[in-house]
DNA sequence: CACAATTTGTAGCCTGTGCTACAAGGAAAA
DNA sequence: TTTTCCTTGTAGCACAGGCTACAAATTGTG
């Protein structure tokens, strides 16, 4: 019993979430260079993550292949409704993340950068209580930023 | 303004983790092998990771490459000390991390498997605070397990 | 319009992590 | 000891995501 199958379960898991990270990561910025500029190109997202054009281009044909975007050739990416879907989840554990770690003191930068490594491995069990705990422990409803 | 050098900064710092998110893994769980049963083989990650032979002695030749582990053909895979201290800090982390979502009324079954995944991007002024939340709010200091 | 600059695409290479299939070493049993 | 079984290694494949270099399309300017 010294392997237990929940510890490979657990791995396996992560191992897969790999490729997920990066539809979400690119969902959430065509979301929001789309909402800040009215289009999204491949610049933008070659900018947005520091890589280059060409691994935008290959990433991006993989979720159109997977039904997270559609494009065409010198054309705009735009998301579809799956990627709409995936990329308004994202944002809220997103933002449900980084509004934790600042309630339990993390500096504005470091919750920025933490939370974007770890609002990819938040279950929706784990949102759920971290939502619960930032409505009953932390009463900063309104503008305090 | 549209595309700030922090969000490039973000996503750089998330890409180059995968390898050592890998590499923590890794020691992790030999370090638990070795501690349970005196040696840690191949075969040992095979089964704690749930993927083929082939995949461990890739990953563990580049972890001896890099330095964390040591071994010789047909040998036990021993830690370097680079390895232990690696492992001891990813284990705090995670016990940290697991902890705090236990605080915060994650299930038992839920919050191992999301501190896997979680435990990779908590920086240490994150881990700080979460250590001073646990502290102060969770006073289960003892043998509640 | 024509030329220049920017953007996008394509070819080809690298590393990391997954696999199966087969070969070889080491350990246990007949 | 010999044979069998388990473990480990190696060859070779796939895919994801990095890159440079070069080509083609689009856009902007003279």
């Amino acid at each position: 019993m010294k392997n237990s199958p929940k510890s490979v379960a657990r791995h396996q898991r992560t191992r897969k979430d790999h490729s997920m990270e990066t539809a979400e990561d690119y969902v959430e910025a065509v979301d929001d260079i789309v909402t800040a500029t009215g289009q999204c190109r491949v610049v933008d997202l070659t900018r947005h993550f520091g890589v280059s054009h060409v691994t935008v281009t290959r990433i991006v044909s993989r979720l159109v292949r997977e039904g997270f975007l559609q494009t065409e050739p010198y054309r705009p990416i735009e998301l579809t409704n799956k990627g709409r879907t995936l990329a308004a989840e994202s944002r809220k554990r997103h933002q449900t993340v980084y509004d934790l770690l600042l309630a339990l003191g993390v500096s504005e930068r470091i919750a920025g950068i933490d939370a974007e490594g770890i609002e990819h491995h938040v279950s929706q069990e784990t949102l759920r209580c971290f939502e619960r705990f930032l409505k009953t422990s932390a009463p900063r409803t309104d503008g305090s930023t």
